[in-house]
DNA sequence: TTGAAAGCGCTAACAA
DNA sequence: TTGTTAGCGCTTTCAA
């Protein structure tokens, strides 16, 4: 058949269109578009025209030409290192359940702990005129500040407070804090020397405000303390690794406690022990970071630190929620600190 | 109708758009935006002044007016159950790296292993006219199907193949497969009976997968095999769990074969075996699946059973690119077996 | 190789 | 409460 003779005029492209409901409902456009956005504030005759009208045409509006006419777009932009790493993967999940119910859908960037991916993804994201923008930790480039700051998009920084200032909102906790609290665990339990554990440190600004944190502590205590750092991720084949540099370096020292910049890592060290016959706690007490799923149930279990990953998107969420409610945050405060827990089990 | 001399014309909301750019450089707006697509179209003159232009004025291209304009978003929509599922996490950031250089980016849903949750998210991404839209495995609604294959979006499938046909492009590997020869390495190494342990088998359609395959092949091989199961999620916790059950159950055989559904629970079997000083491999071989970051390092190292999730990532991002490229898949097939390689270490 | 013109499908003033 | 109207910023014919 021949389709459309002449007039090229229409490239029509989407199947349903709001026209076709509105046409079909008996009103105009314009009232099916107040209808999703604000069902109320259309007459119950009209709204259930239209509600028919969507049903039988199986339609779905188009989210870019909502976009478009908006100038905002039903978009949460979340920038972090990698989704591959547990912790941004718990709070990514829980994230997208607190946008849910407001209809947000998450695009996704990982910059692989690289700040000139970082800077570009903030770009290409921006293009999307998102709801908000959720970028990982305080350290930015100057440029990246600039354009977020620019852009009037709101902004969460997620799993970092106490470095630099929040460009805007920010929820997530004080690193150097939690380094400092696993140094005074393991000194109360009797450690005559600690030593920290890590993996790319000059990667991971995390990582290395944790290690700060617990060598300052321990000097404040008076406890002999040492960094081993490697530039490999931080693993669990790597806590093995620098297990074996420990042995090689204090091996006859014993009491000692070994603070680790993961969980991952401090299961590396339970196995290495194992496999060289070390006691743990007895002469190594070992301190995880994480929570992992596998901390409690390891042999034996594994002391760490619980970050509450899933707080930190849940709260993301409700901050973007409320922002988008055009709630100003003159009445509360925009940082939150969600703490953490130290989680003491047999390897200390 | 005079010359409409209101005010409020227009609301203007986006800092730089094309026009700026296309004045600054002295082109009309059609050549700008042509330059975007395809530089070598336009003259180098033209191309210079386009990108001086661009760079002065810190142009980003708004995506919903160009996605909107062209009928298609540079968006790739990936549906999975949990982006906590490190297998997922690894493919998807791997499709990231491919999707990359076409300035393609991730929109993320996850169906949290719920069907109708999948369905909503399938109709909602598809509203943003995605590139193309990626979903795990190929057990799909009756609905979902349709939308489908309705849409004209190219859809890939991942981490399963061999179970229904496939809507379009697929990328994975046969999970019964993975079950049988689980159960064939654990037979070739002096097993008499076989166990496969598993969490929420209901609804992991693929872990399903996994058991019936080892299952099946145990009864070919005719070693007694039973199968336990757990509605929890399936953590290290729960691998504890289920050797204690099999040990209750089974507890004065030798020389059992443990086939898991996952490299976690096989940790959770590892450190249950110690804590119960069972011996491994003696008594209990066990053999998980996944090959994840621990398992070449836990004590004794851990053989598993290696999916290739980064290949099953970047091969999608292959396939989308080759779509778009306009490449038929006449040529070649757009069903990708990545096949699983046994990973044989102490534990077996 | 370039530009004019006509939308893409929706939202948002404003008027009715 | 509803409809009219005028775009949002870009792509895409088509003609020059």
């Amino acid at each position: 058949m021949a389709k459309s003779e002449t007039p090229r005029k229409r490239r029509k492209v989407q199947g349903v269109t709001m026209m076709d409901v509105a046409e079909r409902a008996g009103v105009s456009p314009s009232t099916v578009s107040l209808f999703f956005r604000n069902p109320d504030a259309v007459s119950a005759k009209a709204g259930n025209a239209v509600r028919t009208a969507v049903r039988d045409l199986n339609y779905a509006p188009n989210r870019m030409a909502g976009g478009l006419a908006s100038a905002s777009s039903p978009v949460v932009g979340v920038i972090v290192p990698s989704i591959r790493n547990a912790f941004f993967a718990e709070t990514i999940a829980s994230l997208q359940r607190g946008l849910d119910p407001a209809r947000l859908q998450i695009m996704l960037g990982q910059t692989e702990y690289d700040q000139s991916v970082e800077d570009a993804l903030v770009r290409t994201t921006l293009s999307w005129a998102p709801a908000a923008l959720v970028v990982a930790g305080t350290d930015h480039s100057a440029a990246t500040r600039q354009l977020l700051k620019a852009s009037g998009v709101p902004v969460v920084e997620i799993w970092e407070l106490g470095g630099e200032t929040p460009l805007d909102m920010a929820v997530g906790f004080d690193h150097r804090e939690v380094g400092a609290a696993a140094a005074r665990h393991l000194a109360s339990r009797a450690r005559r020397s600690l030593v920290f554990l890590s993996g790319r440190v000059h990667e991971d600004k995390r990582a290395a405000s944790r290690a700060e944190g617990f060598l300052a502590e321990a000097k404040a205590l008076g406890l002999p303390a040492r960094h081993f750092d490697h530039p490999a991720p931080a693993t669990t084949e790597l806590g093995g690794i620098l297990f074996n540099r420990v042995l090689a370096e204090l091996g006859n020292e014993d009491a000692v406690g070994i603070g680790c910049s993961n969980d991952h890592i401090a299961l590396g060290v339970l196995f290495e022990a194992q496999r060289q016959a070390r006691s743990i706690p007895g002469d190594y007490a070992v301190m995880g970071f994480g929570d992992l799923e596998f901390a409690s149930s390891a042999a034996p279990a594994l002391s760490t630190i619980r970050p509450f990953g899933d707080v930190i998107g849940s709260e993301t969420a409700r901050l973007i929620l409320g922002r988008r409610a055009g709630l100003e945050d003159t009445d509360r405060t925009s940082i939150i600190d969600t703490g953490f827990r130290v989680v003491q089990r047999q390897t200390t």
